[in-house]
DNA sequence: GTGATAACTTATCAGTGATAACCCCTTCGG
DNA sequence: CCGAAGGGGTTATCACTGATAAGTTATCAC
């Protein structure tokens, strides 16, 4: 039972995220939230089994956050085009949450299994479902569906990633980036099927 | 002058090299490459400023490498889509290098400016050259042929991300994902201008 | 009360990037 | 031929990082 109060967990995962959205992910060290939380760097340790762990947390919260945000687009005829808009906003709200949900490689954090982001399947999903809805004339298979919506989240993520690293050129404005990234989505899911798609039957 | 035999800063940069693409970014430190290399940590740091300085010495060469890459295409009528998979090609044969190359924030690397990215320019302008090729009959202008160039590149950049990061869905092949990319990027210079682009006059 | 157990702290380890101070070998001016 | 200069390193050390083992204290069940 807790003798400093409250339930340590919670404060930690809270001072956490602060840092995590306030300083950015490489201030995220277990000292730092340690001597924010007001206990030593080992108690965490109770909490979580390691500072993966704890990282994991935020990761879910950050689906979490996504999760609702997709769930908030209206599910008219422009439900798919307002779900890029929303993956897009998301990334430009919270890109220190963006950043450890999606650019943290294996190598980084390779004590956790792939399984642990099924919330990703979630969004892939929606998606799915707006593709198909989009197109009820020629309703795809769940299949292709599936593989059209990674392509829409990958031309989306390839456009936010290239952003947040400051990749692009200066004389590039990086919201216009985003908007024909965007743009370029919705087109890859009219023109589909595209041509010659050896994976794909119909 | 050496009194090691040879020159110190090649056979550091060898070895940091080979650490980095046999056993990934992780796993160079400087004490590793210095044992490696058989000197103290210390030695590295009269040929480099710091560990950031090496590690920029390593994403030269894989701008390098992929500009000889990209220059071996052959310009026929095919270039554009010789560049995307080539580009491809590249991120798959040599993914440490790839990873380092567009993967580091600015928030891991914070000394170095964007403008050493400079080469980055360089296949930008071949991907904008081939673009304004492939469309003679209506040359776009440099200024969107650069955007356009920039949308291929975050096309293709965001399969090679999320492929390389485990983050498609196991159902999917990975190189259906990075095939799917090269399609849609051909597709977005064939179709463009997109419809609505604010920033573009033509 | 007494034991068990949860909730910590203290001490410590191994490894990281980085720096200051020193040493040693070569080279060059005289 | 000799001594100063200086590049090419080394040793020692600092301030961090994540992580663990062992000890301590508070709380709860009985």
């Amino acid at each position: 039972m807790p003798r400093n109060g409250t339930d340590l967990k919670p404060r930690i995962l809270a001072e956490a995220r602060r840092i995590l959205l306030e300083d950015g992910y490489t201030a995220l060290s277990t000292r730092r939230v340690a001597s924010e939380v007001g206990c030593t760097a080992a108690a965490i340790y109770h909490y979580f089994e390691n500072k993966d762990a704890l990282l994991h947390a935020l990761i879910d919260e950050g689906f979490e956050l996504l999760h609702t945000r997709l769930e908030a687009v209206p599910r008219d005829e422009g439900h798919l085009r307002g779900l890029c808009a929303a993956y897009v906003d998301f990334s430009s709200a919270n890109p220190e949450f963006y950043e450890v949900m999606f650019h943290l490689h294996p190598t980084q954090m390779e004590r956790y299994p792939v399984e642990r982001y099924r919330a990703q399947r979630d969004y892939l999903a929606l998606l799915g479902d707006a593709i198909i809805a989009s197109r009820q004339e020629s309703a795809p298979s769940p299949e292709s569906a599936l593989r059209a919506a990674t392509l829409v989240w990958s031309t989306l993520h390839g456009a936010i990633s290239l952003h947040q690293a400051m990749r692009i050129d200066k004389s590039l404005r990086g919201p216009d980036l985003l908007d024909d990234a965007i743009r370029l989505a919705m087109r890859s899911v009219e023109i589909s099927p595209l041509p010659s798609q050896p994976g794909i039957s119909s």
